[in-house]
DNA sequence: CCTTGACCTTCCACCTGCTGGAACCCCTAC
DNA sequence: GTAGGGGTTCCAGCAGGTGGAAGGTCAAGG
């Protein structure tokens, strides 16, 4: 199978798909015109890896993680002990998301948008205090 | 002043300082023995940056911030449609990590996390399929 | 006067996770 | 034979810094 194939059904682009090659997620085979060859397991390591990448697990981690997908004998526990992980930073992720969110919406709410040069915005950048009063 | 008192009053490293004035937003002039030699107005505007991207802005979004800062003429609206925009980004990107926690969230809860091999986690990512059921 | 240590300078490499593009090869169809 | 749609390599670049090496400067202490 060529790399346009296993795009197409892992829905990983080829471009990415050589990156992954590269840094040693996968290891297709050659055929002899110089073209990678792949295997239906690369298919499915590939679309494996484009989940947990759209689970935003880190490179490092689909590692680890493909590493356990492929040990018959792994512990669930060190799948769960990764996926918590990773969890608890999207938790943080998410508050810090959360906290921008509402400071900056506290401030587009109390800006005029007008054409005077008066800001809120500006004026809580410059010295540090939201604009809870006024 | 020098570039560590700069980054003490303003809290932004002098590493990342002097990226800054690699890339434009400060300008700070120089002493005779080759230090920077920044001015009040450096202080402000560096800690303007700080705060700036603290709220998740970009380089750019800064940069222009910084161009409305220093504008006596500005229009809020100006401001407000840069500051509307970066929030809509990151209610965005809050609805997707959202998303992403919840698929995880499941995904962990559902797995034993002992010393068997079988895990709704692999396998969600092997077959695409949450573990809503079972 | 010399040294020590804390500054400062520049430049270059590295991080994450790709993505775009150039220059080239291969294979099939017409 | 030639046009197209594959494939290949390698190099550069994105954001937004950060770390480190090699060296210059300056004030204080011996």
């Amino acid at each position: 199978m060529n790399i346009g194939d296993v795009a197409a059904r892992s829905g990983v682009p080829p471009k990415t798909i050589r990156y992954y090659e590269d840094i040693g997620l996968v290891r297709p085979e050659r055929s002899a015109n110089g073209y990678r060859a792949f295997r239906e397991t690369d298919v499915h390591k590939l679309t494996f890896l484009g989940r947990a990448r759209a689970l935003g697990f880190s490179i490092e981690n689909c590692r680890a993680l493909l590493a356990l997908w492929e040990d018959d004998r792994r512990a669930s526990a060190e799948v769960k002990r990764i996926a918590s992980i990773h969890l608890e930073e999207i938790d943080r992720k998410i508050a810090e998301l959360g906290e921008m969110r509402e400071t900056l919406a506290d401030l587009v709410d109390a800006c005029a948008g007008d054409l005077r040069p008066d800001c809120p915005i500006i004026h809580s950048l410059t010295s540090g205090s939201a604009p809870r009063d006024a």
